[in-house]
DNA sequence: CGGTGATCATAA
DNA sequence: TTATGATCACCG
């Protein structure tokens, strides 16, 4: 697949035809090389998947689907269903946030409808046997948007205060904030205790594995 | 042995 | 450097 989705129908429906297959597979039909292993290609069952799909390729910042809101994750699990990595969402910004608000934030667009495709991922399994799971499509529930946003509020407040170097991944009860870069060298601004502009590790938000695990559950009811 | 903090590839 | 796509791997 190369041309984008026309519609919510058309994405869901390439996405069940993948539904199955193995990376192997996959990878052969687009005529792309199988890696060893992901150390190097950490991206890239999510790029073949993107690819499979139709997502245009590229650094936007904004929903992989544009025209259709939809935006695509791909997420390792066990034989459980279960997700073995969390997910990231974005970039947290660090600077300038003064009128930034949940109603108008970056994690609150891309997660208000994501396309959640699972994938096998545990290292044991070879890279090409690891198998595509059947895709859903989440929008948060009241309780889940608000839980995001409760956290979401709390680590922007601690950001704005200054207090980023006290922030740590076991904040918040469904999204937290993580260091996210190329490496512990890369820096970017943000504001330091007593509000003058410091250097520090570009952040991350991601979704904590027992929250992305509570949605694949639910749809595994259904 | 699970999670947190660190890291990898690539485009612009 | 910041954005995309994430997983790696060390430490408690």
């Amino acid at each position: 697949m190369q041309s984008s989705p026309q519609s919510i129908e058309q994405l869901m429906q390439r996405a069940q035809h993948i539904a199955g297959l193995n990376l192997a597979q996959l990878a052969a039909s687009a005529d792309w090389p199988l890696p060893k292993d992901l150390r190097r290609d950490k991206g890239w069952v999510g790029q073949l998947i993107e690819h499979h799909l139709g997502a245009q390729a590229g650094s936007k910042p904004e929903q992989d689907f544009p025209e259709l809101g939809v935006e695509l994750k791909t997420i390792p699990i066990n034989e459980q269903g279960q997700p073995l990595e969390t997910t990231f969402v974005c970039v947290a910004p660090l600077l300038n946030i003064a009128g930034l608000n949940w109603a108008n934030s970056n994690v609150k667009n891309k997660l208000s409808c994501v396309l959640w495709i699972p994938v096998e991922g545990r290292r044991e399994i070879p890279l090409g046997q690891r198998r595509i799971g059947s895709p859903l499509l989440w929008q948060p529930t009241q309780q889940e948007e608000k839980l995001l946003q409760q956290d979401w509020e709390e680590l922007m407040d601690r950001i704005a205060l200054g207090e980023i170097e006290q922030i740590t991944a076991r904040h918040g009860q469904v999204l937290q904030l993580r260091p996210k870069a190329a490496n512990g060298k890369a820096l970017t601004s943000a504001i330091g205790n007593r509000g003058q502009q410091i250097q520090t590790r570009p952040r991350g938000f991601y979704l904590k594995k027992e929250f992305t695990s509570q949605i694949l559950q639910s749809y595994f009811l259904v």
